[in-house]
DNA sequence: CTGTATCCTTATTGATACTG
DNA sequence: CAGTATCAATAAGGATACAG
């Protein structure tokens, strides 16, 4: 059978997929990891940086982020609580980089009216 | 300066993966893709198969992806209108594999608590 | 069959204020 | 400072009905 339906292939692939995209997608998610990128910081810094972004929404993302091991918060000696991006935040790196590349590629074939 | 602001880099960065990521992210947007990949769909296979969806969404989302050129409605001689996945869509190739990649890596190291 | 229109319910977001 | 709580506004989604 050749027409394949969603729910063979979707099945398999989809979840996956969506895994990530969970992730990654929305607003401020990127944002936040490149943001961190730059360097640590603390709650209020991160909300300065990512200017528009609401302290409850801010609170949220980040515990996101958190539990998926891509961000986390470490608390100073002084109680002073910062905001760190861990190194398995890299490993998004080909993904962002592929999203990135087909994005450019993309909004340039809708500039040429290409498509 | 190493402490990076999100304007800086993100304002170059992060609209092309918005753009790439609003086009596949979402509900449906995939499923849709790879349902069509199977072979040509009428409006209400594609209902069918995408069990779910409603037709006010799927309308939607099929608008969406014409207009980014993924899909195609073609009609037939006899008045069959057909949504036909073009060639372009193949361009989403490696994003969609980078994306299930990670997906999977990550789900594993969730189950695995490496996280 | 291929959609669109309408209405309704639910999720997301923002703004603001407030606590420890 | 680091968040949480609450409320209001908006967006998104589903159900149903209906038009061409």
């Amino acid at each position: 059978m050749e027409t394949a339906t969603c729910t063979e292939k979707c099945s398999q692939v989809v979840p996956a997929a969506e895994d990530a995209l969970y992730i990654i997608a929305g607003k401020w998610k990127m944002r936040i990891l490149i943001t961190l990128a730059g360097g640590d910081k603390r709650f209020n810094e991160l909300q300065r940086a990512l200017s528009g972004i609401s302290a409850r929404v801010l609170s949220n993302e980040l515990k996101d982020l958190e539990l998926n091991g891509l961000v986390s918060r470490k608390i100073l000696d002084n109680g002073t609580i910062l905001y760190v991006r861990n190194a398995y935040a890299d490993s998004l790196r080909s993904v962002m980089h592929e999203l990135v590349q087909w994005g450019m590629d993309h909004k340039q074939k809708i500039r040429n009216r290409e498509i």
